[in-house]
DNA sequence: AGTTGAAGGACCC
DNA sequence: CGCCAGGGTCCTTCATAT
């Protein structure tokens, strides 16, 4: 996000945060993760060429596999509400609009609009080190119970796209949208900005969606969409992008075609998978120097032989 | 010996 | 001044029991 000062935010977090529990906490988890980070080095440096091509033979056996296993013919749509609970209370509240605003309390927050982003201030920080960054930030506390109330007239929406779609949080849910297009003969873009504006009629919020062959592509999407990548990735790709797109309530669209899902994920950074977070990430660039989904591919020999059958296929998946 | 199930981590919102 | 959630899923690891 532009204008924020990483530094000084990272120097602020870091001195509210020195020497409490939670601190030496972390500092205890790090030292572990070092450790098996070592550990997995030392067994990376013991295979042999033999051993790296045996891996390679089946794990090349494995991908062709799941690449023939990949179902094209459906279409997913991801929505997520854009700062919901935050953007909830503002709609109730319109003296809020604007404001630098944080959902939660001094403990710890569990949403932030868009200004108090610009300070640095994000959902699952606490409160006081909110209020450090962004001395202005105004506290509102959580009320599930207006959460809910709107999450069900997003879902009624849902609903009319999809009977069985799938709400994995009170702000986001997948849909499964193949039998809509098909019908009534109109591309998924349409349905994604037709959903939109009928969530945005419905209750006033706006909410940001991906379109893609599976569900893991489709949020995949939507969090760069999210981060504000939707102009470049449109640009790359030669996809004209509405131009109604701002940051938040934004759209992206994949379409169902093998060679754009590899060139879509190849040069992306593995962190923004969904499941690979802070550790993981760390582990895999500091033992096998991987930081994007093509690398993941390339080095698969090693991966298969440091992690587990379940785990090497999991890092495979699309 | 392989299975299973509890406990603990990582991850997500 | 001190304050770092709570609820869920999935994966890995580790096996006795006074």
């Amino acid at each position: 996000m532009e204008g924020v000062d990483k530094e000084k935010v990272q120097r602020i977090i870091y001195e509210m945060s020195k020497g409490s529990k939670y601190f030496e906490n972390e500092k205890r988890k790090e030292a572990f993760i070092k450790q098996k980070i070592e550990s997995l080095r030392a067994q990376r440096a013991k295979l042999t060429e033999k051993d790296i091509s045996h891996f390679q033979m089946i794990v090349n056996k494995r991908i062709l596999e799941l690449d023939g296993s990949r179902d094209l013919s459906k279409i997913w749509l991801h929505t997520d509400m854009d700062a919901f609970y935050a953007a909830v209370e503002t709609l109730e509240n319109p003296l809020l609009k604007g404001k630098p605003l944080a959902v939660g309390g001094m403990s710890m927050i569990c949403t932030a609009s868009y200004e108090a982003r610009k300070y640095g201030v994000r959902a699952a920080m606490p409160g006081f080190i909110a209020r450090k960054l962004c001395p202005e930030l105004i506290f509102v506390p959580t009320n599930f119970g207006k959460y809910t109330y709107y999450s069900e007239k997003t879902r009624n929406v849902f609903s009319k796209y999809d009977p069985d779609y799938i709400a994995t949080s009170l702000d986001e849910a997948y849909l499964e949208i193949t039998e809509i297009c098909k019908q009534r003969s109109i591309s998924s873009e349409e349905v994604a900005a037709e959903l939109r504006n009928t969530i945005y009629q419905e209750t006033g919020l706006t909410c940001s969606v991906g379109v893609a062959p599976n569900r893991m592509l489709a949020k995949f999407e939507f969090q760069l969409v999210e981060i504000g990548y939707t102009d470049l990735i449109a640009l790359y790709w030669n996809i004209p992008v509405c131009s109604d797109i701002n940051k938040p309530n934004g759209q992206f669209i994949l379409p169902n075609d093998r060679d754009a899902v590899m060139t879509f994920i190849s040069s992306l950074p593995i962190r923004k998978v969904g499941g690979i977070g802070k550790v993981t990430e760390q582990i895999l660039r500091e033992v096998l120097g991987i930081s994007t989904c093509t690398e993941i591919l390339q080095k698969g020999a090693l991966l298969h032989a440091l992690f587990s059958h379940c785990s090497t296929g999991w890092y495979f998946r699309y």
